[in-house]
DNA sequence: TCAGTTTTTTGCTATTTGGCTAACCATCAA
DNA sequence: TTGATGGTTAGCCAAATAGCAAAAAACTGA
């Protein structure tokens, strides 16, 4: 079972679930408000998203807070960051423009 | 049948393909002979690659070469734009320290 | 034209995924 | 203790995915 970051961002629920837990720890049950999907089917991704570290869960009560983890997704700026010189470097423009002679 | 960048690169050999092809347009027979895969399955990956654009065919004669569009890759760091700041944030430094506490 | 090369397309598998319902724990408040 | 609430797990299904082998295109050069 394969479980890195970019594939749980692969999926555009998990993305929006992302952004919605960036801006505050949710519960789960606040999450599933905001859509369409079941409660399990939510549970499920928030799940996807702990096990690659996304999100970190913390217990108070019953209620479970799930707070977003900057660590992680750091990861995926890191990839990209090879690629981030592409559309950075200016003689890269350039050579676009030859290409498209 | 969803082709977004997001899902393009959560295979991991479709990742080390955007690796290769960034540094110089390559042919797909160059790109399959660094990997064990057939050159079949290689090429249904620049398929998919090509097909959410973020490679560009240009055929010269018999060969085809896959470059690397910038423009595409760069969705995914302006989609990752409101989740830096989480981890450039000062305050959301301190705000980790006190959640570990 | 014809043989050879490069690349894609066409089935065909096995596995994974995303979604559901139903059942199951754990905790809170009467 | 008992019912309600918060959350996960189990079992099932349809669709998508990744991989392969084999066939078909498309072009090159003799």
């Amino acid at each position: 079972m394969r479980r890195d970051v970019f594939q749980a961002i692969a999926d555009p629920t998990r993305r929006a679930i992302l952004g919605l837990i960036v801006m505050g720890a949710m519960t789960p049950n606040a999450v599933a408000a905001h859509f369409d999907s079941t409660r399990q089917t939510i549970s499920k991704h928030i799940q996807i998203l702990t096990e690659c570290e996304v999100l970190i869960q913390k217990k108070t009560g019953r209620e479970i807070y799930y707070h977003f983890n900057p660590e992680k997704m750091k990861e995926i700026d890191i990839w990209l960051e090879r690629f981030r010189k592409m559309w950075e470097d200016s003689f890269n423009q350039l050579d676009n423009l030859l290409n498209n002679i």
